[in-house]
DNA sequence: CTTGACTGGTAATGTACGTTACCTTACCAG
DNA sequence: CTGGTAAGGTAACGTACATTACCAGTCAAG
């Protein structure tokens, strides 16, 4: 696409920074539909073709909107940061990274504006499942499946249980946010949901007595 | 899919209902911005009129049919057949119940819609959760709190674990279901997915031998 | 049959928006 | 300093849409 290496104008990169974060603000809160390229400007100034003359089209900025958000949220699940350590403690790891991301404003923004915009856009919304829940779902799945070849756990499909780990983490809590119904939770609501639902995977809610602490084994 | 063409008295009733299953067909495909209310009308024929007359404005029909999904959706919930049964099939029987929910096109429909004009919607958006994933919630903390009475288990936050577990079934099967990335799963691998979250949320992952049998106890 | 209330169809109105044509400015080489 | 090139800015164009008006049928009752 475009490859000059030497900027000539004021950091034409700052200017596409500076689009993307405008056009995050106004399509995550209006929605693609709603929004317009003009309610875009309004907040950086300059002229509307600056956005075509980067962009393209309006498509062509919700998409690269979307597919470098979910990029970017989710990159923090890739470090690693796990060897050795004990299942109990990944997963509480995993667990409090993937609440954080699942609740950032740009995650949530993405969210709430690629919903009705995915049968339009088939190719978006599978880079961004992909990206994003895909990705976590499938780093979980080689966590567990580690756990099961070291003899930790004894389980069969791990990935259907990477799915419902994941799921966990979009409970109503997270609808609540997406909806604007409620904040983002603060750092101990946060930590309750996330020990809470690990205590449950692991050990069932057979297994855990009232202070949350596994009961057999 | 009008019923009767002979009836010149199209009783206002079934011409509310007709007016709100195309709605629903264009709202749930499109979004609430990028419908018009002509392309509801092309489906039905008839005058922008009735439209107007029956709901007031477009804002009214949006709101009328997403409350109206939700309450007949989630009403199933509502029904006992819960009494006498072990913990074990009640989870089972609420998780079948929900799922089935959760994939029927209308509440596919109402969350892809909903979701950017939620902020938009205040008062629309906390109706639709407290009558679709709230009181599946609510009603299924009732189901465990009776549970705890009984003894059968030892949960200190039942609306907390409630929660997880309606998450559970808003996996990223859910969510690529929501995504238009795959059809709705077919009987089979619905009862394997409720079988699987049952399992672990009773027994955890620790508690499940490779048959999807508990293990101990 | 006449009246009245309602429905269907068409069109008008006012507005908002995506996109583009055209002008204006800033930067660069020579 | 000058001419050329590309980006920035202004305004227009064409369209689509929510909402309303207007007129023509149509059924119910009197």
């Amino acid at each position: 696409m475009v490859a000059d290496s030497r900027a000539k104008r004021p950091s034409q990169d700052s200017r596409r920074t500076a689009i993307l974060e405008a056009a995050a603000q106004v399509f995550f809160e209006q929605g693609y539909a709603a929004t317009s390229i003009d309610a875009i400007i309004e907040r950086i100034g300059g002229s509307k073709r600056n956005i075509y003359n980067e962009f393209g089209n309006k498509e062509g900025l919700f998409t690269a909107l979307v597919s470098e958000s979910a990029d970017t949220a989710l990159s923090a699940l890739s470090v690693g940061g796990f060897e050795g350590r004990s299942l109990n403690e990944v997963l509480l790891e995993f667990g409090r990274r993937l609440l954080e991301i699942y609740m950032s404003p740009g995650l949530i923004g993405v969210y709430r504006s690629i919903m009705p915009e995915a049968l339009r856009f088939p190719e978006l919304a599978k880079d961004f499942f992909d990206k994003g829940p895909g990705r976590a779902s499938d780093r979980l799945a080689e966590v567990l499946a580690e756990a099961r070849d070291r003899g930790e756990i004894d389980l069969d499909d791990c990935h259907a249980a990477a799915d419902h780990f994941v799921g966990m983490f979009r409970d109503n809590l997270h609808l609540r946010v997406v909806l604007g119904l409620r904040p983002p939770p603060s750092p101990a609501e946060a930590e309750a949901a996330v020990t809470s639902a690990v205590g449950i995977f692991l050990h069932g809610i057979y297994g855990i007595d009232r202070a949350g602490r596994p009961k057999g084994r």
